[in-house]
DNA sequence: CATAGTATCGTAAACGTTTACGGAGCGTGT
DNA sequence: ACACGCTCCGTAAACGTTTACGATACTATG
């Protein structure tokens, strides 16, 4: 047999393998860390790999390992849902590749076309096993997605909670505590009539959010208002309509809470039109996004978190439940509720001459 | 034949070929559509392969064609964009896939993490053969990651324009004469000191934006200042920021131009505190998204296009430098700017009294 | 009947990795 | 001398596809 010269020219770790004159057995073990090789000649394969550029196929990789290495996080940034929700991925991605980095994952977002079902989509995306795990949002209050990956068995978390599969991993801010500590704020400043605004789709942050503040009322004696629940898009636009409801209403409401900062932008707007200053004769809290809700006039008092501190959360949760990689994170609470930190503003600093 | 009642789950393309007693030759044939196999079998793989939920699996596919089906959106995220990105990404991800779902190609999004150097990111990603293609967003003024797309021969798109690699298959927003039509309508107000906003970073738009901003001044006879080039981030704090510098001028610019629309809340916050009214005593302008300006109080002027469009664009730009899709797109301009239409608002309607 | 052409299908070889298995060399204890 | 264990490395078989090539059956043509 002889191995003379090179008839064709070798691709990937074939041709790493000729040119150090190793076999491509022990140029694999060598690059990924396998006790099995001498020291010395790890050092030449990886100074060669670098020099060389050599990064492994990730197909051939894939094919043989059954693994791809990659985190697949899907959006669907329907129309319908939140229209700025693009900091809000970008953040929480922030925080899951922080950690994925640590175990060499990658993380990718698959985003669901605005015309295809997230469903089928979702369906796609595993069958081709482009990825190792999924991580889902904007979970709806009954989410079939859930059930899909169940049966596929591919590890998954959520950002958001479900009510379907119960037993599902996630991570989700506490919209609940919110809506309570809103309501304490409001109901101690005088208000009776708060209203709510919750999004138009079938989001569960929605029903969450909702049954919060009821909650709320409830232990402030305070009786529930379906009218006060208004439902409107996540946009400056959903708050303009938040205000023509409200202005509509003839027991008028004395303060709002609004699911989303920037429609306090619309929702001042629509109410100084009729002649009613926010922070003044009506008071507005707004939820998420302290420092962007700072610079509204009048401040807007809202809820602060650290979304990239959520996305480490909720990388550990899924990674917890991840065969490969639990041993990590042993006891990890794989549900788990992400508080926020009231920030004071100005448009619900007054209290109502009524109370005391 | 019992049908069992529930279908298990196929691994792979054998146990289909068993199932229908036909070779897995025959099968791959069938499903990709190539014309040597009976209509009738095909339709009796198609019919089986749906029924048994089997889809090819991607890394076997990808070995061997070489080719992944797959097109990656580099996004940064820099804690820069993170604020500023709202719905941008998103938008144009839904024009792009519009198109690329015609071709079956799928849309990943690849967001480089804060602490990774952008270069070294990509080259990783391209090591690994994830992806057919490639689009690069946020474009620098020199941005090395052309260079290194092109030696690996990876076909590639830009969102945005860049010095280097000068050839390079893009789509922009035509910056230029956004500016010159900013400049245009407020010199046509009596304004002669006219500020103007640009990105910290080196992003290419910022200079693309500073360079109309610039002629256009040329034009008008206005003299060229460099102190109202006001570097701040695009987010409502930068806006705060622009109005301090503006302030702090001895010469007060009468209006200002800002390259992102929500920096007019953290402006209008600023100059407000100093007693300034804008639209009034101050004309702003700002740059893109529409919809949302016309709830700022006063109403923004500015420009509206549509990002899903541009995506539509970017996707035949790409797919035209892609060899297996070319004859499909045969003269596309490779280089196209996409213009913006002006939405007149309250923010620089009056007139300075100065003039005429 | 021989031959060529056509439609359809099966066989097997890739694609680039990882890894189970075994073998060579060497040291050590009996 | 022998058995044994250890360290290190080469060999070859997978992983699941696609596709070049050839085989078969059938039809048409001479």
């Amino acid at each position: 047999m002889v191995d003379g010269g090179k008839p064709r020219p070798m691709k990937g770790i074939r041709q790493l393998a000729e040119h150090l004159d190793i076999s491509i057995g022990t140029i694999s073990r060598a690059l990924n860390g396998k006790p099995d090789v001498n020291e010395e000649t790890r050092k030449r394969v990886l100074a060669a790999a670098e020099q060389l550029g050599y990064v492994a196929n990730q197909s051939g990789r894939s094919l043989r390992q059954g693994t791809t290495n990659v985190i697949g996080l899907m959006i669907q940034s329907s129309k319908e849902t939140v229209e700025n929700s693009d900091n809000f991925f970008l953040t929480v991605t922030g925080g899951l590749q922080s950690v994925f980095s640590r175990h060499n994952l990658d993380l990718i977002m698959l985003p669901c076309p605005h015309d295809e079902d997230p469903y089928e989509y979702l369906k796609r995306m595993v069958a081709r096993r482009i990825v190792d795990a999924l991580i889902l949002s904007e979970t709806q209050r009954v989410d079939k997605r859930f059930d899909l990956l169940a049966k596929a068995k591919i590890p998954f978390a959520a950002l958001g909670r479900s009510l379907s599969g119960v037993q599902h991993p996630w991570a989700d801010l506490d919209f609940d505590s919110v809506a309570n500590s809103a309501v304490d704020r409001l109901v101690a400043r005088g208000h009776r009539r708060i209203a709510i605004s919750v999004p138009t789709s079938d989001i569960n942050l929605g029903f969450v959010f909702a049954e919060g503040y009821r909650h709320a009322l409830e232990r402030h004696g305070i009786p529930y208002d379906p009218a006060l629940i208004i439902r409107a898009k996540s946009s400056e636009q959903g708050g303009y309509q938040v205000a023509d409801e409200l202005l509509r209403l003839e027991d008028r409401p004395t303060a709002v809470i609004l699911i989303y900062e920037l429609m306090a932008i619309g929702l001042y707007r629509r109410v100084m039109e009729a002649g009613i200053i926010p922070g003044r004769d009506i008071a507005v809290v707004g939820f998420r996004e302290a420092p962007r809700a700072k610079f509204l006039q009048p401040a807007l008092t809202c809820f602060r978190t650290s979304l990239h501190d959520l996305g480490v959360e909720l990388a550990e949760i899924l990674l917890s439940s991840m065969p490969a990689y639990n041993h990590l994170y042993p006891d990890t609470n794989r549900q788990r509720t992400w508080s926020l930190e009231l920030v004071p503003g100005e448009s619900d600093a007054f209290y109502l001459p009524s109370s005391k």
